[in-house]
DNA sequence: ACCGTATCATTCGCAAGCCGAATCATATGG
DNA sequence: CCATATGATTCGGCTTGCGAATGATACGGT
């Protein structure tokens, strides 16, 4: 019962573990819109207005080189559009698409289906108490923006 | 404050950021030592007693060879011996060393202080029921055995 | 006792995902 | 007007995992 007596109760492991699989099922479901669960923290961010790539790259925490290939997925999707800056005519602006605007809104259910589904085996207090702290973390190391 | 506005407060989106975050962090402590995350489950599994490869594989959830590949990598450290089976000569069963056992050890101490570590902006009873919640669900979905 | 089939470990080549360095276009300051 | 900095892009490489062959050994049927 003393929780910490083996790696496989460590918290660590457990989030790992579990991260993990979230993030495997959330694939499985995307999978059928031709997204990956990385696509969808860029459709997010994108939701709250223009951004240009380097931005992207900087939040989501990926290379710049990975938003490029990210990014053409997307015009591929025409979820996206690349505009470049009139001021700054290095900089790419990107934008959603009314396509990208319907996508991301499918990925959010798709997310809460997710959620339904991992939290389905425990208490709606447990469930939030497990939302609570992990948004905590998430913020406190600074994972999410606000 | 409605918690599923936006996919960044989905317990999905949250759970795979953390988890990489946990194991990167893990991955950080451990490197010293020679070894990566996945070899901790390994170890932690052969505390147990001993084992055939291919049951390794089944339990750690990953495919027969990488199982060489890790087993070869903690055989270079001298963390577990293999020994063919006198009664099946076809298999494998591999035995931690007294190294291993200390290196297992020393894994539980790094993740207890990676755990230290991540909930160290939490409260005590936050932390204790994040623990609790995700022990709950890892065994609902069948990832850790008991 | 022998032969075909199944099983375990291992090797090998492959594909995905991400990174860092090099490149090209554009901007900015002296 | 030139030197340097910056944004996007391309390219090659590394790591990690998988699945298909391979070789050794076991096992069941005849």
């Amino acid at each position: 019962m003393t929780a910490e007596e083996s790696l496989t109760h460590s918290v660590s492991f457990l989030l790992s573990k579990l991260g993990q699989e979230a993030n495997g099922r959330f694939a499985d479901r995307l999978a059928p819109l031709g997204l990956r669960p990385r696509h969808c923290a860029v459709l997010e961010l994108l939701s709250g207005g223009p951004l240009a790539q380097l931005e992207l790259a900087r939040v989501v925490g990926v290379t710049p080189s990975v938003v490029v290939d990210m990014l053409d997925e997307l015009e591929e999707l025409d979820a996206v559009r690349r505009t470049r800056d009139t001021a700054d005519r290095r900089r790419q602006v990107i934008e959603l698409t009314p396509v990208g605007r319907e996508l991301r809104r499918q990925t959010l259910a798709l997310a809460r289906q997710n959620d339904d589904e991992l939290l389905s085996t425990i208490s709606a207090t447990e469930a939030a108490a497990l939302r609570q702290a992990l948004g905590r973390i998430a913020t406190a190391t600074g994972l999410i923006s606000k």
